[in-house]
DNA sequence: GACATATTGATAACGATTATCATTATCACA
DNA sequence: TGTGATAATGATAATCGTTATCAATATGTC
């Protein structure tokens, strides 16, 4: 009997002293990593994909994919789903944990962190006999920018179609 | 000019003094709304369909996410997505307001909530100049039954497929 | 250089969800 | 009670993000 891990799903831990093997045809994986650092954070697959393709014109999406799959299982980045569904990534490792503010006007992402927040939802796990491994806190609204400025009337035309 | 409204996407906003049409062939919309209310909760799409089916044999899958989706756009129902990206349902509208702490080993979903937390995260916006209009927060580990037995070999096994 | 093997890109497949469309049931009204 | 208007339905095609497949290619080892 041959066990094998559904690679499907991506592991739940991180692989230990992986090096996304860089040596070898590494330009692609760099190529990934260097588009997570450098950018804006917070980009979809796709997003990537256009960036990296500026670096390595050549190179497809499901190597992106393989790339970010990689990344995320060794440390060096993170995965968050949003409530559109759609994954979003951000270089990890160096970076602390944190939460999203997500702008659902104008669809920027806030990172922010409340050790108190954190520290509680530590109490309310055990209040349950719950063993936490991870958390996702997405708080979705306004930012600054557009809470003040017609930002309803921008966040309704967005959801609607102009028929004529 | 016209204005539609892009109803691929729920609407952010409840439907006001809407009854989803019940005296309308509303038997379907009707067991939809009974498999919330007696199920187990947190069921998918899929799962409704199936309870549902033995209310309405002739019922679709079409229909099942319409009636989900009218239930929840009048805040009968109410739709969360965990990390898998696959939307579930729960009953809204009598229930309050809770978070969810979801076995990675068993699956199943407990519903928690900390005004405390809630509170805070209110504090954490106001930091950040953003208008909070909803939150989601899940935290994922395992719950007190699979926390002590073996749990951590369950959750492997979920994540491995037998060859040969 | 020759072979084994990991990686790649193109593309097919997948799965959850939504759109389409002809059909059917219900409503308002005569 | 017909009758037409319209909302709801079921079957199914389409969509879209993501993953699997597979032949081709690049790299490492001997």
């Amino acid at each position: 009997m041959i066990i094998v891990i559904n690679m499907s799903k991506k592991p739940l831990t991180a692989r230990k002293n992986c090096d996304c093997r860089a040596t070898r045809r590494g330009a692609r994986r760099e190529a990934v990593l260097d588009v997570l650092t450098s950018g804006p954070g917070h980009l979809s697959a796709e997003e990537i994909y256009r960036a990296a393709r500026k670096r390595v014109p050549k190179i497809g999406i499901a190597t992106v994919y393989r790339a970010l799959r990689c990344l995320c299982s060794c440390g060096k980045a993170a995965e968050f789903i949003p409530a559109d569904g759609v994954a979003r990534y951000e270089p990890a490792g160096s970076r602390a944990h944190h939460d999203h503010l997500i702008c659902t006007s104008c669809g920027s992402f806030l990172e922010a962190v409340d050790p108190e927040i954190e520290r509680l939802q530590g109490r309310l796990a055990a209040r349950h006999g719950f063993r936490i491994s991870s958390h996702k806190l997405e708080i979705y609204g306004l930012c600054a920018g557009c809470a003040g400025t017609g930002a309803a009337r921008g966040a309704l035309r967005r959801r609607a179609r102009i028929v004529e």
